[in-house]
DNA sequence: AGAATTTGAGAAAGCGTTTTCTCGAAGCGT
DNA sequence: ACGCTTCGAGAAAACGCTTTCTCAAATTCT
């Protein structure tokens, strides 16, 4: 091994030498062990000090078997939802002084196994962020990724802390408002065929089917983002639907746009509800109205999960869920008589 | 050492025994060094195959002096802007097989080299996005950080490409719309203190000013988020300037909202203008007239730049710059007589 | 067939730390 | 003053891998 020829970045031994005491003695004054000798101490300090010597973390993690990071796979990192939970868990986590390392699935369910795997080696720990692989392989995969935590999903595998969301609840208080509005042709346009919370949303609404039976709701295909939207304005208008339940405000802001190009009014001509509430969704034209949830939060929640994980490794896995809060704003309005 | 007792993860020493070979043939097949007996390889692989083995990335960090992996730092992980260069930059890397760590200093300057070498001594490199620190500190640090690329920033420092936007011609162009909509008083409502692209502006908007005696400009103070656009709006209508020209699209909104909440009308009673155009900036009620720059691309090429960096380390570091161009949309109109 | 060469794989060193082990020196009591 | 404990620091092992070094076996050449 002679990658590197002469001189290179300084090391333990070079303060070792300067201070004229064994590195095992530097790593002991580096990590406030106190069975050194304050002199020698303060004499490691300084040669440490006047290389401006700082501890390599590989070797480190190496030695400690832990990498003070963390991993993080989303579907997609475009997405603002995605984009506000890493801010909050990177944001939480280097509170205590960890790092986060962000893996991009881009919505391919097979890659996700692979990008966790990969992610978690390197890392103390892996927050999977609504993935799209199925039950199965999720519980297959749990053990082998602990410690993990989930957002957006759950799994029977032991240890494996859940935040959930309740997109059933929001989907169908946000199919209320619509009703309450006048509405009685719903559609839904839907999520990723492969996203959890998409099945959810189409849970909670067979129950307002069966609630509402004299309402009718019809389920679109659809995607998870702004172009999916805006390419569903005229599946939409074909629909006959007056009220709008988009996937999330992003597809809802697509279609907003995809319908003003058409000369479709809203929300005099119709409706339309978004889901997450990102920061974006009351500036739209109209504001959107749509069920709030706290994105910043579940990845600061995620953090304390996670750091909890890692200091005891056998710490109860709590299942927190949080309820969605609809905000009503300008995309929605009476029906037409 | 007996940090962990008895049976842990999977090394190479495992497939070694299992394949009844030493560990040293294991890695020169895991690594297809093809000085290995065919057969010999195959049953080594066999054996991987079985134990499911797969090497752990910190051994192989510390014996190789690469992580595959590089660090980005960043003022405000909440700011579109960022987010899209972590995305690109991210996409990109991921593309031949690298990962990034994130850093956010909050806007807080002095955090930055220290998180920066942080992520040095973890990474193969580091991506400076926008850092607000001196040019003196920077040109301190880059050696140490070597290879860093810079984003909307540039040094005299060896060896460190810069992706520059010029947004100095940008907000020259952006004020020009304004003065041939009619408008005799604008006001420019500045980004945060130490942001070496606000100081861009700021020399753009000197000379406008020379260029154009006759109109008015005042410069206001201001920040680089949504809140601060908002905080402004008194202070904007109290200018009586009737163009303004906000930092970026997220004061611009902020500053949108703020009006609306006082009942000015834009563009009617006001125009104003953004800057970047971040994804949402044409969602907006007027939609934002600004000035776009190609920010995902950007940390595409921040990510050419760095690989160029890492496999050679003696590249040349070119400094490219992109040119803004004006989005010219609603929030922008004649101004009144 | 014997010497020279090539091939192939194990032994071992090295990457930069932390931590256990070990042992000399100092401190204590009697 | 002697044996006991305590203290402090160096030596060395360990973390998990890659790669050089080394040498036996197989191959080639004369």
């Amino acid at each position: 091994m002679a990658r590197r020829p002469g001189t290179q970045r300084i090391g333990i031994a070079d303060v070792a030498t300067r201070a004229g005491v064994s590195h095992a003695t530097v790593s002991r004054v580096m990590n406030g062990n106190f069975t050194v000798d304050p002199e020698i101490a303060a004499r490691v300090r300084t040669a440490a000090a006047e290389l401006n010597y700082q501890p390599n973390p590989v070797g480190r993690s190496l030695a400690l078997g832990r990498t003070d990071t963390i991993g993080i796979v989303v579907p997609d990192l475009a997405n603002p939802t995605f984009q506000a939970i890493l801010r909050g868990l990177s944001m939480a986590a280097a509170q205590d002084g960890y790092r986060v390392l962000i893996a991009d699935s881009s919505e391919v369910s097979s890659e996700e196994a692979i990008l966790a795997g990969e992610a978690r080696r390197r890392c103390d720990g892996v927050v999977l962020c609504a993935p799209r692989m199925s039950d199965a392989e999720l519980e297959e995969l749990a053990p082998s990724l602990h410690p993990m935590v989930l957002i957006n999903r759950s799994t029977d595998a032991a240890q494996t802390p859940s935040l959930m969301v309740d997109y059933g609840l929001g989907i169908q208080e946000l199919a209320r408002h619509l009703v309450d509005l006048g509405h009685r042709k719903l559609a839904f346009l839907s999520g990723p065929e492969r996203s959890a919370s998409n099945a959810q949303r189409l849970v909670g609404l067979d129950k307002f089917r069966t609630d509402h039976p004299e309402i009718q709701l019809e389920i679109l295909p659809g995607g998870s983002n702004f172009d999916s939207g805006h390419e569903s304005a005229e599946a939409i208008l074909a629909s006959g639907a007056t009220g709008i339940l988009a996937f999330n405000d992003l597809v809802a802001m697509g279609l907003l746009s995809g319908l003003h190009e058409r000369g479709v009014r809203v929300p005099e001509d119709m409706s339309i509800t978004g889901f997450d509430d990102i920061p974006f969704a009351r500036y739209t034209t109209p504001p959107l109205t749509t069920a709030a949830v706290p994105i910043t939060e579940l990845g600061d929640l995620a953090w304390r999960r996670m750091r909890e994980l890692i200091q005891n490794k056998d710490a109860e896995a709590p299942r927190n869920t949080f309820q969605p809060q609809v905000e009503v704003r300008g995309s929605t309005g009476p029906a037409k008589a």
